[in-house]
DNA sequence: TATACTCATAAGTAATTACTCACTACGGAT
DNA sequence: ATCCGTAGTGAGTAATTACTTATGAGTATA
């Protein structure tokens, strides 16, 4: 990976995820990461490739996101550390998410397998604290983690929102 | 309102909601209406004109939508129609939600004012039912209705989910 | 009948698009 | 020194894009 190759990558993040893929341009990336237009089909082949590379990296920081609380052993602490996803994002990565999120909604992207693990692991963890309806009461809470990962995302709700101790207290973990 | 304006608009939310903005040229929206793409043009002046009087449509569902819940007076009731939102909007009406979702990841159309009202109504709601915290209470509420009506659009999961029920008596509603 | 206005089209046009190609620069192995 | 593969450029190119314009068809009004 050369260091054209990561320029390439960084402004074509930037741009996809707050202009839109379709919107954006090859130009407008090669002027945006200081290189010639032809080397962004070099390395990534097609403006589809270079898209490629950096969903290729989300999936990664995705997994990788969720590993903590999938990891968990304690049921109270996986709960806790599944709430905590949204909030320990650091800012330089929200081109990364908003790319993931916005792609949701292009069936090619949409895969809810992504989350499934997630979601899998919370309903393990109600059952084993006794919750009537485990399954449902997982599903809510991954809809409560992901609304507070979008509206951040957006710029609607800071980083530093007391909604953490809140869910935390909620859900007594 | 002539039928070949409605014809027009009719392809253009398909397309629109399906493909993205950026991605669908007028070209395509003028073959799927049988129309030529001059008149396009005529009608609503531009390709964004055409977004915009879409996006009006969009507006007033959004409205006629939540008009329910806001005007109901028992807050037990109020609650249950907001929950019942999600679930009751038809199959034909797809499109102008996804649409709705999409643009919300653009920025110049990511208007959180659209919703104040419905988590305004909702905090009011938890207040008089004595609720310990009704503000994040109404917000927690808020991001579970729109991450069903989420995955329903994306066809993730059925608008006949029991998760109806199940959010009813978590809410005692 | 003549005028005028709206609806509609087909054939443009200038700009932009994703992508290609011929070429240079350069570092390492033979 | 020569060869070779990779990184990089800049000037293309064919297709597509949003939008325009000249023209006509139909209808209503004077």
């Amino acid at each position: 990976m050369t260091g054209k190759q990561e320029d390439i990558l960084t402004a074509a993040l930037a741009l996809f995820a707050n202009e839109g893929f379709a919107a954006t341009p090859t130009s407008k990336i090669a002027h945006k990461a200081g290189v010639s237009e032809g080397l962004i089909f070099r390395h990534f082949g097609s403006k589809q490739g270079l898209l490629d590379a950096l969903m290729g990296e989300v999936n990664a920081r995705l997994e990788k996101t969720l590993a903590p609380a999938l990891e968990e052993n304690d049921p109270k602490l996986a709960i806790r550390k599944a709430i905590e996803i949204p909030f320990i994002m650091e800012e330089k990565e929200y081109d990364f998410w908003r790319l993931h999120f916005m792609l949701k909604w292009q069936k090619e992207y949409n895969n809810p397998e992504k989350t499934k693990p997630l979601v899998d692991k919370l309903t393990f963890c109600f059952s084993i604290l006794r919750y009537g309806n485990p399954g449902r009461e997982a599903e809510v809470l991954n809809y409560i983690i992901e609304g507070v990962f979008s509206e951040i995302l957006k710029g609607n709700v800071h980083r530093t929102t007391p909604l953490k101790s809140f869910l935390f207290e909620r859900y007594g973990v």
